[in-house]
DNA sequence: CTGTTAGCGCCTTCAG
DNA sequence: CTGAAGGCGCTAACAG
């Protein structure tokens, strides 16, 4: 059943058909009946693959996002699904694992698939992979990795606030010997968080202290085996931050594992904000940088370069917010420490 | 860059590309060796729509599952993925949210894309659906909800086997007013669930009590709402075993709210045994149905339908465990209570 | 406003 | 073993 078929039956021509399906040019409003209704009597969908191979528009958006177990992705997929499904565009997702091999896979399999756009939400991307796309002018919007020009956006995150909050709100409750528990160092996102982090330690006057900072892997078991390693310094810190939320949840459970109450013996903070964080015991005190947000504003970055007149890239801003809960409380309160 | 390009540097004709590419016909390792050199140097990938549409076959499998927030899923994604990406398979995600519409929608989007076969995870599926898949040839792997017939296969869990050894472990504990919140009672699998709980329950010869039954959602607000319910009765059970995870971690957080230990003065047990459940506070006793075996097991029962010679569908058991904790603990052990 | 026609890039008979 | 040629279902000029 095609749109021959559907031609004959409607006693039109073929090109009538197309016209009136993707209402790419005007159609008399009686054919275009006629039309509609062979349409639903024989429920016909029109092809999708003869359509893109004629077209070239393939009506798919890319989404490349680095770890699909992290419920981080997850809530931003959803949102994300969710705008394309109003708009009748279909999403084609790839899940890297921070594995910059399945990331070049995955491009090359946007590239075949002609995505008219591809949301990057990881960082593990290399030069030479943006040049391909580049190359067949395909829009790109990057969460806070990319730089903009011609056909990219990018959406900046500001970390710098919510960690700027949450220190503050630290020093508040007296808190000195602040630690950090950043993500991989590959992870350009990660870098971001922990510059900010020491940015504003030195702010708030703090002094440095790299044995502080310790290297996770924005997974739980990097948090716990993190914390471990700073709960084991001679000084250990009486706070910590940590560069995302599952992260912290993994911090979480080593300070509970070392006999240590939160927040009476340490202050715990995450980021992100993932719906998750309210349920942690006690509630993580977090820094919250909205999924939907980054989902709408990703989406929109990219239908405007699709169908804009103008193919200029822009710059986009997400800000992140301190959210407080149970995880930080007052240095030096506890009867017995 | 197309195939005419391919044959014409090579010297031979589109066919013998085609050919050597897919492999489909025997072609002389000399003209195989000048045909791959000539793609290797022009990086020519195969257009997929133009393949799809000459073949019919999409090398595409579909997977539906309902709720890409619940954790469950992402891991089953990640592990269904990788099996494809093995055999150079695509796979097309469809989240369905627990909306009829949706699915059905997402079964047509499969239809369309001609998916070679489809993975549904979720039990919101109409008898109407399945037969346009049948119509259509297009094999089907159901998780728990399908009846085996031809081109159909299921994969049955055993939820029994994990529900008793949750009641058996419960009652060794002396626990004898065990709770149960069940998932939405529209879902096959919540159903199933709260099935076999009904009946160990009878097997261990406690009173059935409805009162001790309450309806969640399998998220994490349903769980901590039923749980809520469950504490405000006169008389409040000891144990609780909740459908899934999620509705476990919703009900551990109604529990704390009441002031209330775990498990000094409530044991509470998950189903799932998602990645998260050994870091909530504390680690959460659950029956273990693995994702891994599941993806697995659908994935081949899958490729066995679309390659093997015959069409027949069989059933697949996958069984559940009981995990042990601590979450659980002896009843009636409190200073307190 | 509508019909005719030429491909899109590929696979697959059918001959050689 | 290889080549020629016909479509798969659709859209996009180009005429009318």
């Amino acid at each position: 059943m095609n749109i021959t078929e559907v031609a004959k039956r409607a006693k039109v021509s073929t090109a009538t058909v197309s016209r009136t399906i993707n209402g790419s040019s005007i159609v008399s409003p009686e054919t275009a009946d006629k039309v509609w209704n062979v349409v639903r009597a024989l429920g016909y969908h029109p092809n999708r693959y003869a359509r893109a191979l004629v077209s070239g528009r393939s009506h798919l958006l890319g989404l490349i996002i680095s770890d699909i177990v992290n419920p981080f992705f997850p809530e931003l997929i959803k949102s994300f699904e969710e705008m394309a499904l109003q708009k009748g565009l279909e999403v084609l997702l790839a899940n890297t694992n921070y594995d910059p091999e399945r990331m070049s896979h995955w491009v090359h399999r946007m590239l075949e698939r002609k995505v008219d756009g591809v949301g990057i939400m990881t960082s593990e991307m290399e030069e030479g992979l943006v040049a391909e796309l580049e190359k067949r002018r395909i829009p790109i919007v990057f969460l806070d990795t990319g730089k903009v020009r011609s056909r990219i956006s990018n959406i900046r995150v500001n970390y710098g606030k919510g960690i700027r909050a949450a220190m503050e709100h630290l020093v508040q409750l007296r808190h000195q010997r602040i630690g950090f528990i950043s993500g991989p160092l590959t992870l350009r996102s990660a870098l971001t968080r922990r510059t900010a982090f020491l940015e504003s330690f030195g702010h708030f006057g703090l002094l440095p202290d790299e044995t502080l900072i310790q290297v996770g892997d924005h997974k739980i078991d990097g948090g716990k085996a993190a914390m471990e390693r700073l709960l084991a310094l001679p000084k250990r810190p009486t706070a910590v931050l940590a560069s995302n939320d599952l992260t912290a949840i993994g911090a979480l459970r080593a300070i509970y594992n070392a006999n240590l109450r939160i927040p009476e013996d340490i202050s715990l903070v995450g980021f992100d904000d993932i719906y998750l964080s309210q349920f942690t015991q006690p509630a993580l005190t977090t820094i919250r940088l909205s999924r939907t947000e980054v989902a709408e504003k990703a989406f929109n970055a990219l239908t405007a370069l699709i169908n804009g007149k103008s193919q200029k890239g822009h710059e986009y801003d997400v800000e992140t917010h301190l959210i407080v809960r149970s995880s930080t409380g007052l240095h030096g309160q506890s009867p017995n420490s």
